[in-house]
DNA sequence: TTCCAGGGGTAGA
DNA sequence: TCTACCCATGGA
């Protein structure tokens, strides 16, 4: 979509190589994400965009699209370098360039409901460029429908974040420190509820040094102790820390909320009530891939999309 | 009006 | 480890 900007703007196109098979689209509709701020999606254009706030304090429009096998990212302003390279950096951790399901897939392959994901290329999750947000994020889907979700998650950045310069109706996603800066009432008063609070010391904690969250992405760490740390969190338990675990690329968690027990229960357990040993039951043959089995698994036997 | 949502924290057993 | 109870807000 074209905008005005005050200036001739100064293309710069970075195409990053993706492991395949990787599928931008799959990518983009894996989960909800795409549809929360800042990200936007141009289905028209097929094309998904994001302000993004730079380390150099530059606040800057992503525009990703797909390009071949792998991502093409288009910025409006022309980068330094070391803009360009955390550019590179966090597309690459959002749509997981590198991310390997090799042996998922070799096990979907004998399972029919799932044969459809090496196709498809189904595996990644969409993440944010931090795990501030993603954590923010699934804290806002606790106890509430999903438009509450996309509600909530626009007033922060509406309120808090930091505004692209050449159009301020679009916003990054806040700092920590904006948000550890505001007051409790304010929180409230956007629409957060007793989600409030735990936002709130997350902030604060994130910018006392309480918190290390970028330390949550390190591939070496094991998994339970990820997990142990993530539901020390306020306002993060089991569901939020396994799904958490799930966009961190670890999948021996299901976050189990009301709409898995429902799905579970439908097509498995006659519709009767549920809770998270059965689902367990159902998917804990998949081991290390019990949350891709669960989330990419053909609920409707028809081979297609599971998820919208 | 009532119920409950893509749950979490806490107290008490 | 498990259960009961409370939590704010808006949608259905």
């Amino acid at each position: 979509m074209p905008r005005d900007y005050n200036r001739a703007p100064e293309f710069m196109i970075l195409t990053l190589v993706a492991r395949p098979p990787f599928n931008f689209r799959s990518v983009v509709h894996s989960h909800g994400w795409y549809q929360l701020a800042p990200w936007e999606w141009d289905d028209a254009a097929q094309t998904l965009s994001r302000v993004e706030r730079l380390a150099s304090e530059r606040v800057v429009l992503l525009l990703f699209r797909a390009a071949g096998d792998g991502l093409a990212v288009e910025t409006q302003d022309r980068l330094t370098l070391r803009e360009r390279g955390e550019v590179e950096r966090k597309s690459a951790w959002m749509f997981a360039l590198e991310a390997d399901f090799t042996a998922f897939y070799a096990r979907a392959d004998t399972e029919p409901r799932l044969a459809h994901c090496r196709a498809k290329a189904y595996g990644r999750l969409l993440r944010s460029s931090t795990m501030w947000e993603d954590v923010v994020k699934v804290m806002m889907t606790t106890n509430i429908q999903w438009s509450g979700t996309q509600r909530l998650v626009s007033a922060l950045v509406q309120r808090f974040g930091e505004p692209l310069p050449n159009d301020p109706s679009r916003r990054a996603f806040p700092k920590p420190e904006t948000i550890a800066h505001s007051r409790e009432a304010t929180l409230r008063k956007l629409g957060l509820g007793y989600r409030a609070p735990y936002l709130l010391k997350l902030a604060r904690g994130i910018t006392a040094g309480e918190y290390d969250l970028a330390a949550l992405m390190d591939p070496s760490r094991p998994t339970d102790e990820l997990r142990r740390e993530l539901i020390a969190l306020p306002g993060i338990g089991p569901y939020a820390a396994n799904t958490l675990l799930a966009i961190l690329g670890r999948y021996d968690y299901i976050g189990v909320d009301t709409e898995a027990i429902s799905t579970v229960s439908r097509h498995f357990y006659d519709g009767r009530p549920i809770g998270e040993k059965e689902i367990n039951a159902v998917f804990g043959a998949w081991g290390e891939y019990k949350a891709l089995a669960y989330w990419f698994w053909d609920y409707a036997g028809m081979g297609g999309d599971s998820n919208g």
